[in-house]
DNA sequence: GGCTTTTCCGACCCATGGGTCTATAATAAA
DNA sequence: TTTATTATAGACCCATGGGTCGGAAAAGCC
């Protein structure tokens, strides 16, 4: 039954994602660790062996939510050659997450919103941890931007701005997933993270003609369903 | 201290404002019934002699804030006296109540969708009274379309879809109201909203050149901060 | 087979906070 | 002034659920 030595690291990371799947399900304060731990198969005592509070457990498990985003994405880039392609990569796996309408990565998006807004909230708390939960795929991000610059085909000059430009790209791609969950009616996310990459590859790009070879179709605004 | 004939309904609607207050601060779940009782000057029972439950008196706070919009988009209605004006009129107030950025505008808008969402949440609860907390904006939008219609300025043929016209202009304005508040900086509220109340004057105005009216500048579309 | 270390968990603790009960204060009416 | 009625809140109840503890079970090591 309990073997002497257990791979720690593998164990918070299976306790952290059941945690995940059902804090996805209720919410933050309407999951109990109890339920967590039967969840697990395992006595809410052995949650706290790995965990010190239900805090740290929340926020292993959003934690977990952004790595697995973030291993899945190194493994897109990876298939690509293309610096354009790669770019690219970011916004389709975005849509790939958002696109199934679960409601579950709308609930998450909203807890953590919410424990990010309120006075109390975990995440406010803990904002100086914040910047790690991003900081893998930002550094994809600007891998590839440096990449595209060595192969010249992003301008050199952007060099001095890669951080910048790829936190602006993932908090955009944050934003309007947000907006596209939650009116799934107004919103063609297709169209308007093409619209924002247009811009952003028509600013970094050395030849803007290549700009064509991703873009598919004109980025004509439309809001209204038809 | 203690009159014996006290006027409830306006007792209810005086804890339920200060209630409203707290829940937009703290949130659903670590606002107290106790903190709310404290904060009114009275004992939590008789917060309970106005209220059965928690539940119930979030949502008459809840109640509360949409009784608030709702009167004084009667207000600004009554006040104009044009057809596009009064429509105008409902744009208008989303703005003044989204553009100062409070926090608390947010928080509530948030925790009303968390609570509309989650399994047990108390809108889920209570689908069924929601209608009529949209109910009163609602008939104000059916008015002015139907004065409209009578003056010549709508077209006549709409008067069967007044109350679909009605339910779309509100909900895009929520819709739009909360990606706003969420990104700031993504957002030209007013050039969205001008957008949008631009197609439905195409199609609702019998005469199009009217629109020049109100309309004061050219709605291109941006969406990226300059 | 002892001995030690690590893992696990059932039982317990206790603060919290939603909700109730009851005695008391207020006051309109007689 | 008395009385009936209503309003109020302090004290209480108790389920819930986060967090702790101490001891038992497992397993490596000799």
């Amino acid at each position: 039954m309990s073997p002497k030595y257990v791979d720690k690291k593998e164990r918070i990371k299976a306790i952290a994602q059941i945690a995940l799947k059902l804090f996805a399900q209720r919410g933050y304060s309407a999951t109990h660790v109890n339920q967590i731990a039967d969840e697990a198969g395992i006595g809410k005592s052995t949650v706290y062996e790995y965990f010190k509070t239900k805090e740290d457990l929340f926020f292993a498990a959003i934690k977990e939510w952004m790595f697995q985003f973030e291993s899945q994405l190194a493994e897109q880039i990876k298939d690509r050659k293309d610096p354009i392609e790669k770019l690219n990569a970011v916004a389709d796996l975005t849509m790939q997450w958002v696109e199934p309408m679960d409601p579950s990565t709308l609930r998450l998006s909203l807890e953590i919103l919410r424990h990010s807004l309120m006075e109390n909230g975990i995440f406010r708390k803990r904002r100086h941890l914040m910047k790690e939960l991003h900081a893998g795929s930002k550094h994809l991000v600007i891998d590839v931007l440096l990449e595209g610059i060595s192969k010249g085909v992003f301008k050199p000059k952007i060099a001095q701005d890669t951080e910048n430009i790829a936190i602006n790209l993932l908090a955009y791609l944050d934003g309007i997933s947000l907006h596209s969950m939650i009116s799934e009616n107004y919103i063609d996310l297709k169209r308007q993270i093409n619209f924002y990459m247009q811009h952003l590859l028509q600013t970094i790009l050395v030849d803007p003609d290549l700009l064509t070879r991703f873009q598919t179709e004109p980025a004509q605004q439309r809001f209204l369903p038809a």
